[in-house]
RNA sequence: CGCGGGGUGGAGCAGCCCGGUAGCUCGUCAGGCUCAUAACCUGAAGGUCGGAGGUUCAAAUCCUUCCCCCGCAA
């Protein structure tokens, strides 16, 4: 099939890669580079780079919505589109452009979880399970019909990365089945049941900060859910250090107070207290709590 | 030229400002002790101090330049 594929960060790459390798990739549309990272380089989107190493046209139009850029996209002549984390809203003009449709790999078992954050949301309420659902593009934010669904398992084990990449691999693998099998798919398209909707919101800087006075338990899971972007940290003497991994353990004090900061670091929340196993401190690698410990001891009552 | 931290035996750090025979914590190896321990004792191996120039009697330490890693902001 001639494919349109539309996508900007690595896990749509994944699925880019998959799709590239049975199918006719006829354009690529991608966010336009932005300005960022260290030096403020302008830098081309991991689907962009790829893309054009392989040759494929790659389009980055900062809009649809213009009678220019949805005339050059119906004058590609696809089957079908396929968006993947692509970060722009597509008009009805676009959606509707090809004969095959326009469909979207979403990381989450929808309804539950629609939005911007479904990886990180799902780890961080608990969940059991997580999943990819390949559904129909519509107007509405994460509305359309499903497709074809895939679950992978949340352990007490998972982080944002582990789970971001087992998606991707899936969200892949799930695609390319989707495509094989579009005509049937659509015959029997799931419409979601909007009494479980959820909303994972979007990933927010302020909500990064340790609160000791929330429960250790549920620090826990941001801790994993958000390692390792944004990555949940708290402030120690001014320097901000990032948590990357960390244990509930059975101990009391004041929330934020330092319980031992030598030979662990253990820091009391609102109920039992988290035994930190992996930092970052600021301008340094990730290290194991062993590691740090080494050259650096927590010798302050409380963090700040 | 967005702001900033850092590259020192296998790991994490100190030493650098005020040049002068490389230190700490841990790991490794050998031996000892113990019912046992994130335990202890004894000994050992292991470093061109990121690279290249320069200053000096002497450079991890001062100067120039290059490479690499990371935090913030976007």
């Amino acid at each position: 099939m001639k494919v349109v594929f539309l996508g900007t960060p690595d896990f749509a790459l994944t699925a880019l890669k998959e799709i590239a390798q049975r199918h006719e990739v006829v354009c690529v549309y991608t966010r336009a580079p932005q300005i960022a990272g260290r030096g403020n380089k302008l830098t081309k989107s991991p689907v962009h780079q790829w893309a054009e190493e392989q040759g494929m046209p790659v389009r980055t139009p900062k809009t649809l919505r213009t009678p220019e850029a949805l005339a050059e996209y119906q004058n590609l002549k696809a089957d079908i589109a396929v968006v993947a984390a692509y970060g722009l809203i597509l008009p009805q003009g676009v959606i509707e452009a090809f004969p095959k449709g326009c469909i979207n790999i979403h990381g989450s078992l929808l309804p539950r979880w629609r939005g911007a954050a479904p990886i990180q949301r799902a780890i961080e309420a608990g969940d059991k399970k997580s999943g990819i659902t390949i559904m129909n593009i519509v107007p509405a934010l994460d509305a359309g019909a499903m497709l074809l669904k895939g679950e992978v398992p949340i352990t007490s084990e998972t982080t944002g990365e582990t789970l971001h990449d087992a998606l991707a691999t899936l969200g892949a693998d799930l695609i390319v089945k989707a495509l094989d099998n579009i005509d049937e798919l659509q015959k029997k398209a799931e419409i979601q049941d909007e009494n479980l909707v959820t909303y994972a919101t979007k990933l927010d800087k302020a909500e990064s900060k340790i609160d000791f006075s929330m429960p250790a338990e549920v620090l826990e899971r941001k801790i994993r859910a958000f390692n390792p972007y944004p990555a949940m940290f708290f402030e120690y003497e001014g320097e901000r250090i990032k948590v990357m991994k960390a244990e509930v353990i059975e101990q009391k004090g004041k929330a934020g107070e330092i319980l031992e900061g030598e030979k662990a670091l253990v820091i009391a929340c609102k109920d039992k207290a988290l035994s930190f196993t992996e930092l970052q401190r600021a301008g340094k690698k990730k290290m194991s709590i062993k590691d740090i410990l080494n050259g650096f001891k927590f010798t302050k009552k409380a963090v700040d």
